[in-house]
RNA sequence: GGUGAUGUAGCUCAGUCGGUUAGAGCAUCGGAUUCAUAAUCCGGGGGUCGGUGGUUCAAGUCCACUCAUCACCA
């Protein structure tokens, strides 16, 4: 079998800003998509780029000063960060701008022309005369044609809903001077989709199974039954224009939105020349496959105007094979909203040393192939991270690993009994299956089914009880067996989550010295390295300082999601990178309550390896709290002694007993420097004393 | 306004062609366990499948209407 050649891309985001946790969220869906690919012997070509022309870019640097470039290659310098924080892997990053795809927007036009797909035509559009520019309808504000709702959009009213043409407001202002835009003539190109070959061609193209049923539907219904639906496509812009020039055509631009998916293709070009490969004979060998994956927002673009633009400029070019269509991320079932303080910034993230696998795991958990928003809730986010990955699959290894190094050396035997053959042939029957779920982007499902293996896991490491074995003499080769048993599996485990968690996978490569490049390949372990933690927990403090505060001033006005891959969904700020949590107001501070006590008692707790049980004497009453410093301290040491605890905290209950408190102690966050260290106050504190 | 989707346990979600008593994980409650950076195992409770009406021997599933949420409308 010959695999499959797959060029695959993801929507290419606005270059006036820096990422979102929705542009996180299709790049990690396609990562997945692509690792599992590759995995399975595919060769793939994944690539995107920087969307860099169009007005909003144009105006924004003139308002800061600078030249569109400056501008765009200053946001272009922050991709990196994010994209190799959450490790997306793409094999090539470009930008619109670029030689390549002047070339190919060019290139695309003059076939299109020569086909009797551009026609010219005369139209009316307000003009700016103090900008001296014609005004796209997100730059006129006025008041609402049907309610009289001030100052609304040009395309429609955010007030009653009503959709209308700017030259239908009332009171018309330019949003960029304040001036009365005047209507002026101009000379525009179109693309002719309502021609009658476009609209055969599309009824065909969406027709077949290369779009999800609900997307297939939707071009339908724009499609229109008696295919009249389609109105001819503006593609041209005048000059003022951040933009690629239209062949002999002075002053005239392509509209950003031509040449945007065109640099797809111009991304995949430049990847090529790097790579020594012909491209366009890749793209004409009917054998390459071509992936796009976008939100539902701009479906119209690219199940329309980009298969008909790249069917009829023909050769080499050829029409998408599948269009992926994902939902938008929601907080708490509701859009993302800066000013509400539910906007959750990727950058932020990775600056608290949050670990990139829980968010990629967490949403994977949530995706599947269908056009649904996924929704993050922050609890919800800790409980399936934690249960899940921590819980369930790095569980596995950090309970068997300790025996394998302390009795034996690290060395596993092959010899995994009948019982241990029947888990492990359980685990690899399931992976065709779970194969299938990640091929057709049925993640949740996938992952869904890994974790219940790996509770078939954990139930086999129970039903064997090592630690049992552990201590009967004469059963070495039982724990010896059982422990292989448990690492193979984790093993099989490991390689099903490597497209979801491959900095984690990354780790247990190394831990077991085996690769997991390979779906099929079988696995043979000899030796497992010492243990090192593979994964720590969320803390809820964690996912409290991922949250954005509300901002003090409103945020800008945006226009509605016509076009949202040109918008700035949150307008993170450049944050510059800090070690340190986020700044709380002393308000969030003062609900710590913070008490001197005097340790009353201290005893060791039976059975707790970690864990001193300490009577703290608060002045008026005594509370009992376990405190996890027996490493560092000897309880005898300890009585009597002053230190600080959160008299406030909610009170857990343990195995051991109710915990009422913390006792505070500082330790290295790095583990570089080890040991524990209690605070004492000054001499004259009492207990009872408030900290603050 | 038009169109498309979504609505199932406290939370996040499965539920195939209409077919037994509607499932899972988390949370919660009870028990077991101590190997595991407090994680695992066994068991219990928890549902008018958004609502109303219909088709059917049989409806979470099909139809009509309706409510709520989301998206799209060049």
């Amino acid at each position: 079998m010959t695999g499959r050649r797959i060029f695959v891309t993801t929507a290419l985001p606005y270059a006036n800003a820096p990422f979102h946790i929705g542009h996180i969220m299709e790049y990690t869906q396609a990562d997945i998509w692509v690792r599992y690919q590759r995995m399975r012997g595919n060769t793939v070509y994944f690539v995107c780029a920087d969307d860099a022309h169009g007005a909003p870019i144009m105006l924004k640097a003139e308002d800061e000063g600078i030249t569109p470039q400056e501008l765009v290659a200053r946001v272009a310098a922050t991709r990196p960060a994010y994209l190799d924080g959450f490790h997306i892997r793409f094999d090539h990053w470009h930008t619109t701008d670029s030689p390549e795809n002047t070339f190919l927007a060019q290139d695309i036009y003059r076939k299109l022309k020569a086909a009797g797909f551009i026609e010219q035509r005369t139209i009316e559009q307000f003009f700016d005369p103090v900008k001296q520019m014609f005004l796209p309808d997100r730059y006129i504000k006025g008041e609402c044609p049907r309610c009289g709702a001030a100052d609304q959009y040009g395309d429609n009213c955010e007030a009653c809903g009503a959709v209308y043409a700017p030259t239908d407001l009332k009171h018309p202002k330019s949003a960029l001077s304040g001036a009365t835009p005047v209507l002026k003539a101009s000379e525009h190109f179109f693309f002719r989709l309502s021609d009658p070959r476009c609209v055969a061609f599309l009824r065909e193209w969406t027709g077949d199974d290369r779009l999800q049923p609900q997307i297939a539907n939707k071009a339908n219904e724009w499609l229109g039954a008696g295919g009249d639906g389609l109105a001819d496509w503006d593609i041209s812009r005048d000059a003022p224009y951040f933009g690629i020039p239209i062949p002999d055509a002075p002053g005239k631009y392509f509209y950003v939105w031509l040449d945007a998916p065109i640099g797809y293709l111009a991304s995949l070009k430049a990847h090529c020349a790097k790579q020594g490969i012909d491209m366009a004979a890749l793209l004409a060998d009917p054998a390459t496959e071509q992936v796009h994956f976008i939100g539902k927002d701009i479906v119209y673009f690219h199940c329309l105007f980009w298969p008909a633009l790249l069917h009829f400029a023909g050769t080499p070019y050829r029409t998408p094979d599948r269009v992926y269509v994902h939902g938008f991320v929601t907080v708490g079932g509701e859009k993302m909203s800066k000013s509400r303080g539910t906007g959750i910034s990727p950058l932020r993230y990775l600056e608290l040393g949050m670990n990139p696998d829980w968010l990629r795991y967490y949403l994977a958990a949530k995706m599947n192939a269908a056009v649904e928003d996924v929704d993050f809730t922050g609890e919800d986010f800790i409980a399936r991270v934690n249960s899940d990955l921590v819980g369930k699959y790095v569980n596995i290894v950090s309970r068997c690993a300790g025996f394998l190094t302390k009795r034996f050396d690290g060395r596993l035997t092959h010899d995994f009994g009948a019982d241990g053959l029947r888990l492990l042939d359980t685990l690899r029957e399931a992976q065709t299956d779970i194969g299938l779920a990640f091929d057709g982007r049925e993640f949740s499902r996938a992952l869904r089914e890994i974790m219940a293996l790996a509770d078939r896991v954990n139930e086999y490491v129970n039903a064997n009880a090592p630690w049992v074995l552990a201590k009967e003499a004469g059963r070495e080769a039982d724990l010896q067996r059982v422990c292989s048993v448990a690492i193979t599996a984790f093993a099989e485990l490991s390689r099903m989550l490597a497209p979801v968690i491959p900095g984690t996978i990354a780790k247990v490569e190394a831990l077991l010295g085996v690769s997991f490049a390979s779906w099929d390949l079988s696995l043979a372990i000899e030796r497992i390295n010492p243990y090192a933690h593979l994964m720590t927990r969320i803390e809820e403090q964690q996912v409290g300082a991922l949250f954005e505060l509300p901002a003090a001033a409103p945020p800008p006005p945006s226009s509605p999601q016509r076009h949202a891959q040109h918008q700035q969904k949150t307008e993170d700020k450049m944050q510059t990178a800090s070690q340190w949590e986020p700044f709380i107001s002393i308000d969030d501070f003062s609900k710590v309550d913070l008490r001197i006590v005097r340790i009353a008692n201290a005893e060791h707790v039976a059975g707790a390896d970690k864990l001193l049980k300490l009577t703290l004497d608060l002045g008026t009453e005594t509370r009992t709290v376990f405190a996890g410093i027996k490493s560092a301290y000897d309880p005898a040491t300890l009585v009597g002694r002053l230190t600080v605890m959160v008299a406030n905290l909610a009170p857990r209950k343990m195995k051991f007993g109710l915990s009422e408190g913390m006792v505070l102690a500082a330790s290295d966050p790095d583990g570089q420097t080890s040991g524990l260290f209690l605070l004492s106050p000054d001499s004259g504190a009492q207990p009872g004393m408030r900290v603050k």
